[in-house]
DNA sequence: GTTGCGATTGTTATCGATATCATCGATGGT
DNA sequence: ACCATCGATGATATCGATAACAATCGCAAC
């Protein structure tokens, strides 16, 4: 900037009051001086200006990578998150650092001017961690009761408890629920689910299954047969679960939706073309990433934002 | 920093140098000036030595994010290339900056030190307008004839040509590629395919679909029985495809892998637990992600690099 | 006793931008 | 003719770290 300035014939601050089109300047001097930049080539540099303004324009997003068959930010529609967030942020000029948790410890992160966590690696003690940086924060998941920092998230208790009152509407009268309470956000699905079918007198059967596989679907409906409970409802908390139950069933010579009614979760593309056409709750992951995005760019700017929690929508189709 | 120095009655220098470990400092001072650091809770400025190292130890990964039909890297298995990605740079005290193209044009990018181009977006006009940024650059891809810049990528080529062995040792006659051969890596993989069924005498049939779904691969099947071409074996370029192709081949009466054999592309989880099980191509994602990333840093550390490409391996199931 | 060297610590300049306050000429009202 | 005001530009200090070089001390060698 200064090599510019001296070519130019006119002192630094001018230059920088120019490119950053500041009206201070000459209308024509400042024009004169955006093509003379442009002309040869400069670039600002970003390092400078951020210690300068103390801001770096940028968000730490920290997900959980590792991979394993438990569900992971590597799922497809925890990304779409990722998608929405980058497209908010960078509509407003801000820039997406992407970390793991180990990865956190870098220095980048601590440059970063707010901070969003994803994945079920946001529970408390992480959580907590992440608090000390002292960075405008918010989290993806299920609000707690009593959380100190700001949550987004979908509404798992209300998708338990369409899913509830579905089966209600049809009849039945022995509903299972599939899947690990053990998340958050899935024992919330639970709890909506059990609260809506309690409201009708009815107690669904829990069946615990760690991983969110097709054959963790289909071992958890031969179990259930080889017991000779009787069920006419699953609602299992992932769609391959969801597949797998029907295909198991099917295999035993259970018709669906005739015998047992299922429903999944997710709503992910293969669904609707699955034979048969899969019903799932789904939510709206773009949506939440976008509000997540907004949430802490408001913190940023000393703006207040609250907790919120985003509907979902029951797909109703053949099973 | 400075206040540290004062507190402590030493100077910025040598807690600079306590802070990064430098053996200039009396082991015994440096300690305690850590453990006064930690104890007042200090947090090195970033900007500031970014500013003055010139490095923001920081690689920005630019993808193309546009939700689509067509392929884009919010695929899960695109994905993995950013976990292996991730996970090499912050192994090696890099942060990853994710990006879309239209995002690159944020600050931030600048600051980066290097540059990971994924996804189709990174054709030959993109390439050159981050070119120009003078940043060490790494393009995930089909390596072209004559690129500058170094591409790192799976060998699509080998994985059509692994098919077609697989075809001809199976004794089909008549295969049928289906997918978009403007992608260049499936154009590769179309390549691989002819040239190596050429060498049999054998010409393969080409069915262009634009999208990677289980409905655009049923639809395939469908128009070629329609047309009453003979056909004995399929290579679709994607899974969904495949599965899409399969179960469009059973409702119309022919038996997979009986009257036809079908391949897929990519083995997703899926594919194994696919009834019948799916045959397919699988490539080595997270290793691809590691390499892209050895490679940058490579760059920037002034060693060299060159362009890989890595092998592919065919799963062979039940199509 | 002095010179020299190694181990520590300090002084000053620097990275490249921007905020604050100062400067300067022109204009205009009285 | 004089002072106030405004528009445009500049001088300097500053953000918070680190590099290069200087300084100090103790101790050993001659």
């Amino acid at each position: 900037m200064a090599d510019l300035a001296r070519v130019a014939g006119v002192s630094k601050i001018t230059i920088s009051r120019a490119l950053s089109d500041s009206p201070l300047v000459n209308k024509e001097t400042r024009e004169r001086l955006q093509a003379l930049a442009h002309q040869l080539g400069y670039k600002l540099n970003v390092s400078a200006r951020n210690l300068r303004l103390r801001r770096s324009h940028t968000v730490a997003v920290i997900v959980e990578m590792k991979p394993s068959n438990d569900r992971t930010m590597l799922d497809p529609y925890p990304l779409v998150l990722l998608g929405g967030i980058s497209q908010e942020l960078t509509a407003n000029g801000y820039s997406v650092l992407l970390t793991t948790r180990q990865g956190a410890t870098a220095a980048a992160v601590q440059a970063a001017d707010g901070l969003i966590l994803l994945g079920q690696g946001s529970r408390q003690d992480a959580v907590r961690r992440f608090d000390k940086l002292g960075l405008p924060m918010v989290v993806w998941g299920a609000p707690g009761e009593r959380d100190e920092h700001i949550v987004v998230g979908s509404d798992n208790r209300q998708g338990g408890s369409v899913v509830a009152e579905h089966f209600i509407h049809q009849g039945r009268r022995h509903p299972v629920f599939v899947g690990n309470p053990n998340h958050p956000e899935i024992f919330e699905r639970l709890n909506g689910f059990v609260d809506a079918l309690a409201a009708h007198g009815i107690k669904p059967l829990l069946i615990r299954r760690d991983e969110f596989t097709l054959a963790s679907g289909m071992d958890a409906m031969h179990s259930l047969v080889e017991r000779q409970v009787p069920f006419d409802a699953v609602f299992a908390c992932s769609d391959l679960l969801a597949m797998g139950a029907i295909r198991a069933l099917n295999e035993m010579g259970r018709s669906v939706p005739g015998d047992v009614s299922v429903v999944g979760y997710d709503d992910m593309p293969l669904a609707a073309s699955f034979l048969p056409p899969l019903s799932s709750v789904r939510q709206d992951w773009q949506e939440g990433g976008t509000l997540l995005a907004r949430k802490v760019l408001a913190l940023i700017n000393d703006e207040t934002a609250q907790s919120e929690t985003l509907p979902v929508e029951l797909m109703v189709r053949a099973t």
